[in-house]
DNA sequence: CGAAACGTTGACCGTTTTCAATTACAGTGG
DNA sequence: CCACTGTAATTGAAAACGGTCAACGTTTCG
């Protein structure tokens, strides 16, 4: 039986999209392979192109803590790059498909064109600021503030589902805070499932 | 009458401690102060020394909404360096001492030399590893589950003070959640506010 | 047209925050 | 060496908040 997966494959986000083909490879992973553990040597940098994989770390005293779930579009193993092994297992959460770039292939790339260096350290400033101004969004209490923030600085673009999942509340909680917001005249509906911060 | 600070400064981290002198210049700010404002032209990466900065963004409906809150050891507008703009506002939240480092030269710095580029890279990504284990930490609930994740991956450092803020929860939260886990036998106390988790 | 996914709201319940009080150290000056 | 003072560590009780479960409306798309 041939399996026929459609699924939209993320593009290739700069400065990878340099890296020449013969330093790239796919993988696929069935639910539950692993990519790589803890204490192996890095050999890439990957990209999940669909599906998502778990990153989890065993601590000394034996216990898992999860570090990360990437998602179609992230990179892993970044910092690996630049140390001997993986602090952490990858581990494919359902059927995934990842690309990997040599890490060899990278480091020479980073080192022989200052424009990849460059596009490199970009995509992670980019990161840092995203993953910032994450953490003092969600840190931001009661829901209503969050969400009132959070709209006035352009978080609702998809979906109010996605919204709430991206501030770290339920969607009904979201909704409720939205249509408090609505009430007060601190946010406006635009329509089913759009709302704007009022200004104030 | 002359005010004497005894503030002990943050060293200053790879690679910016390569930086040359005649391209870092000190700020110190009073409480309120800005540092730069949204849409000026960026002219520096800089690193807070002591005190406390805060990144503020003004939204096009003229609402305010908190970036950062940068503290000692804390670079911040590193993104500044690609773009034209700064994107928020930055004014102290208390007295504060800065470290410049230009842009011009530390972008003149990647390109001439390689290793630069790459220990700033590593920063970046250690930085995105560090921010993206905690938005997975914060997340896990309830709030015993996650003190006990934080506390086998190494997050108790120093006061249960700061390992609470760091978690997202009030320091109350985090200490009855230690007690019970130490109740539970799923982690021991070996001290006045020190705790490891127990292998599980 | 029907299924599927998103949008929306209500009620209830468990958790966490808040407020308040107490205890335990660490550093300071007498 | 000890009282004194400030900060951290704990614990309790009540209130607020957000999560969960449930139900229903609405839009989209095959």
């Amino acid at each position: 039986m041939i399996e026929i997966i459609m699924t939209a494959l993320c593009p290739i986000p700069a400065p990878f999209d340099r890296i020449a083909d013969q330093d790239v490879s796919e993988n696929t992973l069935r639910q539950g392979e692993a990519l790589f553990r803890q204490e192996e040597t890095p050999w890439a940098v990957f990209l999940v192109r669909a599906g998502a994989v778990s990153l989890v770390r065993h601590t000394e005293a034996g216990r898992l803590v999860p570090i990360f779930r990437a998602k179609s579009g992230d990179t892993i193993a970044e910092a690996s790059l630049f140390s001997s092994r993986y602090h952490c297992d990858c581990v494919a959460e359902r059927n995934a498909t990842l690309l990997a770039f040599g890490k060899r292939a990278v480091l020479r790339e980073m080192s022989r064109d200052p424009d990849f260096a460059m596009a490199l350290t970009h995509r992670l400033a980019i990161q840092v600021q995203t993953y910032r101004r994450k953490l003092e969004l969600i840190a931001i209490t009661p829901a209503k503030e969050r969400v009132l923030a959070a709209l006035a600085d352009g978080w609702l673009q998809g979906s109010v589902l996605a919204f709430a999942a991206d501030i770290g509340l339920t969607h009904e909680a979201a909704y409720r805070a939205l249509a408090s917001l609505v009430g007060e005249g601190r946010a406006r509906r635009t329509g089913r499932g759009r709302y704007v911060a009022v200004a104030g």
